[in-house]
This record gives structure tokens, C-alpha cells and sequence, in this order.
RNA sequence: CGGGGCAUAGCGCAGCCUGGUAGCGCAUCUGCUUUGGGAGCAGAGGGUCGUAGGUUCGAAUCCUGCUGCCCCGACCA
């Protein structure tokens, strides 16, 4: 591609609403430009990386011997309304109607539409497994878009969904695809984990979701820092503390704590550690109790975990926190100052709250807190659970090592589904014995729109993107100095890009006419090309060219005649 | 959904407080010079000042509604 030919639309400056930095450089190298909140045109360069992660996901997808399909993106709501999605789904599902008034959907998932299809064309176990995939449009009306392609309203995702006749088989293409992903993400170059994940009210077994790392991250991920394991920290296990509780060594006592309404405030005015403190919190009681709110308590630097709270059979779930006017009307106190000691509410504790002694926690009398509590002399210790985040520092779970906490960009996420969709639209094969089952479903998902720029997040120096090699709109920069004045420039540039050219190199010829050298090399920098060749008068003269490679320090000096053996040698087709 | 902020040329911004016919840098176009790190000089084009209404002799500027966009928060007592 001659540059003079080619949308190169860079920047000098930042725009002012790009918040990250994959953001800022995929507007100033050219690759992206936003249409309205959510959604992006992109431009030549960005497209021709887009397509080349489409690419690698495609081969891979292939070779695990997955076909490929292509469904609409637009959906009708007779299948959401039949797997029960189009009332639960909520806002994010972006409802329109045609010109009859038939109701749709812009599908941000196919769950519905490619179970309808395998219910219709796939009868026999015989024909599993099965796993289809595209390559696709999405639309999820985000509650707030941000960060540009990384949460976008319209992205391009993989989906994957497999059907099986049975539960082993799901398992063995659930392996499958862990690996197909781990294949994907190494081929792209990028530094990711797998981690375990919730499966969300769906159910099933297992989940993964695939984290690329940079800290500017939406999800914090758990790691042990000497073994493999990875977890969300929405799921990673907080065990208990080793060894015994302390035996009591204060009194209880009754404090009066007027200003203190916050954990932070109680341990700057009254000299406790926050290790010392405890907080407790209402939320909604599930049916199962019969108070209407049940109480949780937290060491006062913990936090809760929602989803393990939710899990408990005693809280109502979606989890909801009780209201302040409720907690007064029930205590008598407000928020500030609840605590195990009188509790007219049930309560759960967690794991490292069972194992405090001596600690302080509100008195349920407003502006009042009790010192020195310890459960059995002063309170009945209440139910245990494990209802708080892991922090940094507390041990694996996995029983080897001691967790850190990174934050990680969810690339990818596979799940077993089970029978959810299969058994809503009834789709059956007939099995060994000619009875009908219910198919078993995995879904696999990969952002591909979000990898690019995670891609980014990960690569990038003060002057650019540094894509990797496996994804960089172009391999080699052709950077011809006075192109259109100088004849031996442009002989020798002509040259060259026609035998890196037909020799299946990518090449990009900078020959813009009146663009001085320093704008062609910043722009080339800029849009992250991984291998520059600088060819000039000066250079000819001397029998060389200048190679520079991205991420280089220092430029060479190449031989002219060597320049082809030198290409073959450094850059990757 | 709650809170905050912004909206003036393609991009980045000033002007608004104190009302008087819109400006700077980058980018664009023309010409000349320049060409190894985002060139110089000279000239030119480009704006219903988001939108609707109000106040006023007069509104980018003051007031009100609407729309769009951005940020923060949405368990952490």
C-alpha cells in the first residue's frame, strides 16, 4: 500500500474525552473515529488490524473443527419470549419493531437464534457433537459506554456454541476450546490468564474467562503467586485463618462514638486498628428466613462479596441493601452504629470474623459502639460463611502460595451452559435407544473489537502503539525521504516495495509528497508498525539503508544489497 | 439510575463574569523556499457559537426548557 494512497489520519493532539490510553491512540494513530456514544467507524488501518484478529480467531476456530455460520443481527422476539429473555433481559436489549409492528431485537447474543437452528437441522446423536461459531455484530445498549471500543454499544464478537448429547462430551469440547483460546491468545501475543469465573444464574459447571493484564482493567483477577491459580476475585475463595481464635483479653465496654459513622471515622477517633473493627451490613432476607433483613458482617477493611452473598440460602437475591429509614425503624440506630452485640436479626459472619477477638463494632444504639467484643462470652457466634473478597497477601485457595490482585481486561469467556436453552426451546435429539434428550449447550465468546484494543493497553510507548507483530495493520515501513524530488529515492523505494511486496510482505511505502521526515517517521511510530526501513539520498549514497524496529533503541545501517536477506531474516510474514 | 461538568471552524481551546456583529494554535487550500525527527514565509477558505424559547434597541455572552457528550458513583454503614 503507497501511504499517498491511504487514509492515514493521525493526530497531533489528544482528543479531550479519551480517557485510556488505548482509547487516545486509536484516535491519533487513525484506526477508530466515534459516530455517537458506543459506536466507531473504523478506519482503513484500524480495519486492517480488526480483520487480522478475526483472522487468527477464524483459523483457530477451524482447526478445533468448529464451522462457521453467520446468523443475523437482528432477531425476532417469538424465540426470546420462547427462552424466556425478552422479559428478563432488561435495557441492554435494544427492542425495535418493523413496518407490520412485529416486535425484534438487536441481538447482543445468539443463544436463542442458534438453538432454533440446531433444533431444526440436527435430529440424532449421531450428528453430535456439534459446535458452531461467527464472527458477528453485537449490540448491548450499555448503561454508560466508555473507554472507547473497550465498552462499546455495537462491538464484533466470536460466539461459539456447542450441543452434546450428554455431559462428558460437553466437557471434552469445553477443554477444547479452553485450548483453542489459549492457541488464539498466544498466536495474537498477548499476556492474558484464564481465570475461574462465575457462571452467573445460568448454572452449570465450569467458566473461564480469558484476562488480558493492564491496569486499566474493569476486573480485578487473584492470583497465587506459586501455582496456576487464577480466579475473578468474585470467585476466588477466602479460606480461614490458620489457627485458633485469641482468647479474650479485654472487657466489653460501652463507648459513646457521636461522630464516628464510618469505619474510617471509628478508627481515627477512638485509636482502634481497622483489623479491630468489624461492619455490618443489611441486606434483603430471602424467604427462607423470616426476618425480613438478615445481617452481614465484614472485617471493618473487608469487603462483601455480593455474589457469595447471594449465594447463601438466607439472602434474597438479586442481593439488595437494606434502606436507611428500615434499619432505623428496625433498631432504633442508624447505619453507622449496627453490630452482632443484641442483634434482633438473624446474621452471618464471615470466616475472618469468626476468628476476631477483642473487637469493636457499633452497640445498635445510635452514636454508640461496644470495644472489646468477643463471640461465645459477650455474643453467640452466629452462622459462618465466606461472604467477603479476597485481598492481596491472604492465602490461595488452592492451598499453595499467597494471592496478589492485578486487574485484567475480559478477553474471552467460555461457559457450560448445560440445558438451559435447549431444554426452553425444547431442542432434542433422539438418542442410542430412540428417545428423545435434551441437547447439553457451551457457549464461547471472544471480543474481538475488545482484543484490539487491549492489545494496545498492553503495547505502547510514548510515541505510539507497538502492535504485535501477528496483528499490526502493516509489517514494514517503507519510509522514502523526498520521494517525489528525489529520482534515486524513488527508483530504489519502487523497487523494494515491489519485491517485499510480492514477496507476501504487508508493506506500507511512505511516499507523500511535502511531508517532511520527521512526520512520516512519528506518523509510522504512531500507528505501531513494527519494522521501518528509512531510504534517502544520504543513505543511497553510502550503499545503505536505515532498519529500525519498533521497539529498538538504536537504528542499523543495512547494506542495499543485503536488505532482502536482512527482511527474510527479522520480520515474520 | 444518582451526582458533577461540558457543548464556539475537522481537532485542541480562548471569548461569556461586565451584552455591542467571533478569535488563537494545529489541520486544510494556493504560491515560493525547505527535506534525516511532527519545516518557514506570504496569502486564502471554513463557524445557523448544540437546539427551542425568553429578556433586550442589540445575545456566543443573561434566564428557562430540551438534546447530545464526558467524568464520578451506583454494597463498603
Amino acid at each position: 500500500m503507497r501511504a499517498s494512497q491511504f487514509l492515514i489520519a493521525t493526530l497531533k493532539e489528544t482528543p479531550s474525552d479519551a480517557e485510556v490510553i488505548s482509547h487516545q491512540l486509536m484516535l491519533r494513530s487513525g484506526m477508530v473515529r466515534k459516530v455517537a456514544s458506543g459506536l466507531y467507524n473504523w478506519l482503513p488501518a484500524g480495519l486492517r488490524t480488526l480483520r487480522k484478529v478475526e483472522r487468527i480467531v477464524r483459523e483457530e476456530m477451524d482447526r478445533s473443527g468448529a464451522q462457521e455460520v453467520l446468523m443475523p443481527a437482528i432477531q425476532p422476539a417469538e424465540l426470546w419470549q420462547e427462552s424466556g429473555r425478552w422479559e428478563k433481559y432488561g435495557p441492554e436489549l435494544l427492542r425495535v419493531r418493523d413496518r407490520h409492528n412485529r416486535e425484534f431485537c438487536v441481538g447482543p447474543t445468539h443463544e436463542e437464534v442458534i438453538t432454533d437452528l440446531v433444533r431444526n437441522e440436527i435430529q440424532s446423536y449421531k450428528q453430535l457433537p456439534a459446535n458452531f461459531y461467527q464472527i458477528q455484530t453485537k449490540f448491548r445498549d450499555e448503561v454508560r459506554p466508555r473507554f472507547g471500543i473497550m465498552r462499546s454499544r455495537e462491538f464484533i464478537m466470536k460466539d461459539a456454541y456447542s450441543f452434546h448429547s450428554n455431559m462428558d462430551s460437553l466437557q471434552q469440547t469445553y477443554d477444547l476450546m479452553h485450548k483453542t483460546y489459549c492457541n488464539i491468545f498466544d498466536r495474537i501475543g498477548l499476556d492474558y490468564r484464564p481465570v475461574l469465573a462465575d457462571n452467573g444464574s445460568i448454572g452449570g459447571n465450569s467458566s473461564h474467562e480469558f484476562h488480558v493484564l493492564a491496569s486499566s482493567g474493569e476486573d480485578d483477577i487473584a492470583f497465587s503467586d506459586s501455582s496456576d491459580f487464577a480466579a475473578n476475585i468474585e470467585m476466588a475463595e477466602a479460606i480461614a485463618p490458620a489457627g485458633e481464635r485469641a482468647a479474650p483479653t479485654a472487657e466489653m465496654t460501652l463507648v459513646d462514638t457521636p461522630d464516628a459513622k464510618t469505619i474510617a471515622q471509628l478508627v481515627e477517633q477512638h485509636g482502634l486498628a481497622i483489623e479491630q473493627t468489624i461492619k455490618t451490613l443489611f441486606v434483603k432476607a430471602s424467604e427462607e428466613c423470616e426476618a425480613e433483613f438478615i445481617a452481614l458482617l465484614v472485617r471493618g477493611d473487608h469487603d462483601l462479596n455480593e455474589l457469595k452473598a447471594e449465594k447463601l440460602a438466607q439472602v434474597a437475591a438479586p442481593l439488595e441493601m437494606a434502606e436507611e429509614e428500615a434499619i432505623k425503624s428496625l433498631i432504633g440506630a442508624g447505619p453507622g452504629s449496627l453490630g452482632p452485640v443484641n442483634l434482633p436479626i438473624p446474621c452471618i459472619v464471615d470466616r475472618t470474623v469468626a476468628q476476631m477477638s477483642d473487637f469493636g463494632a457499633g452497640a445498635n444504639i445510635e452514636g454508640k459502639h461496644y470495644f472489646g467484643i468477643n463471640w461465645d462470652r459477650d455474643v453467640a457466634l452466629p452462622e459462618v460463611a465466606d461472604i467477603r473478597n479476597v485481598v492481596e497477601g491472604d492465602p490461595s485457595p488452592c492451598g499453595t502460595g499467597t494471592l496478589s490482585i492485578k486487574r485484567g481486561i475480559e478477553v474471552g469467556h467460555i461457559f457450560q451452559l448445560g440445558q438451559q436453552y435447549a431444554k426452553a426451546l425444547n431442542a432434542t435429539v433422539l438418542d442410542e435407544n430412540g428417545k428423545a434428550v435434551v441437547m447439553e449447550m457451551g457457549c464461547y465468546g471472544i471480543g474481538v473489537t475488545r482484543v484490539v484494543a487491549s492489545a494496545i493497553e498492553q503495547n505502547y510507548d510514548d510515541r505510539g502503539i507497538i502492535w504485535p507483530e501477528s496483528i499490526a495493520p502493516f509489517s514494514i515501513a517503507l519510509v522514502a525521504l523526498k520521494y517525489e524530488k528525489s529520482e534515486v529515492v524513488r527508483e530504489q523505494a519502487d523497487k523494494f516495495y515491489e519485491e517485499l511486496t510480492s514477496a507476501g510482505y504487508e508493506v506500507i511505502l511512505d511516499d507523500r509528497p511535502k511531508v517532511s521526515p520527521g512526520a512520516k517517521m512519528a506518523d509510522m511510530e504512531l500507528m505501531g508498525i513494527p519494522h521501518r526501513v528509512v531510504i534517502s539520498d544520504r543513505g543511497i549514497e553510502a550503499g545503505t539503508l536505515e532498519y529500525k524496529g519498533r521497539r529498538d533503541a538504536e537504528k542499523q545501517e543495512i547494506a542495499i544489497a543485503e536488505l532482502n536477506d536482512f527482511i527474510s531474516r527479522t520480520v515474520k510474514k
